[in-house]
DNA sequence: CTGAATCCGTATCGATACTG
DNA sequence: CAGTATCGATACGGATTCAG
């Protein structure tokens, strides 16, 4: 199997799915907060600025469901819920690896070229 | 000046400028159609499947703002204007593919795993 | 601590009609 | 052909409240 060679301009290519799956604010540093090994829901809450509680399960919920983290939740008072990247999951890491990368050394230059569209007038006149 | 060591948890570090950038429906499908080439809007509109007129003119017009497509229009009638991806937008089709070839690979397993959390009952019957 | 449920503003996007 | 403009649905996500 496999070898099926999609062009990702169809409609249902995998990389539509994927785009569709991970194009929210949040899967993609879920899944990097997953990077060294199991935490706890308010671990993950904590190291993902700005995240709240709701997108936060809802965003492990939709993971768990897509086979890509396990949920393990220890029957203890007060509950302790850990959340781990299956091997799935890990795969994964790495082509997001690659996009943090690119970010890391590129989304500079891209900052500074949407300043520079963004003067309204020719702003030639200062040099 | 680089060397930065960003973390991919905090508000404003280049991933997530880069996930707010990228994480909309076309601008990876975009990106896609025009790796080989530059290619004239029509072109464009036609290989990534479904994009309607307002989100492909949308999109390009980002592209064009964050550096990384430029837009040639030839003073022609009728008009003929060709897209093209900058050196930097190149830079970024290593990542994307990165990302594409994960999907190839894996989407159909995510996809089980998503039907399987979604059988209702138990289902553990038929084994 | 973990998480479900609700309310609600807003951003996103598709469809459609119109223009040079 | 290559756009622009407008309208409306709805999906996304934040704040808040309640519960085991």
């Amino acid at each position: 199997m496999g070898g099926q060679q999609w062009n990702p301009y169809v409609r249902d290519c995998p990389t539509r799915q994927l785009l569709d799956r991970i194009g929210d604010r949040w899967t993609v540093l879920v899944i990097g907060a997953l990077g060294d090994g199991p935490r706890r829901f308010s671990e993950i809450a904590h190291r993902v600025d700005g995240v709240s509680q709701k997108m936060l399960t809802q965003t492990l919920r939709a993971l768990e469901r897509d086979g890509l983290v396990t949920r393990t939740a220890y029957p203890e008072v007060p509950p302790r819920v850990e959340y781990e990247l299956t091997e799935l999951g890990t795969t994964l890491r790495e082509p997001l690896k690659a996009l943090e990368d690119w970010a890391t050394a590129h989304m500079g230059g891209v900052l500074d070229s949407r300043r520079r569209a963004d003067q309204p007038a020719d702003a030639g006149s200062s040099r």
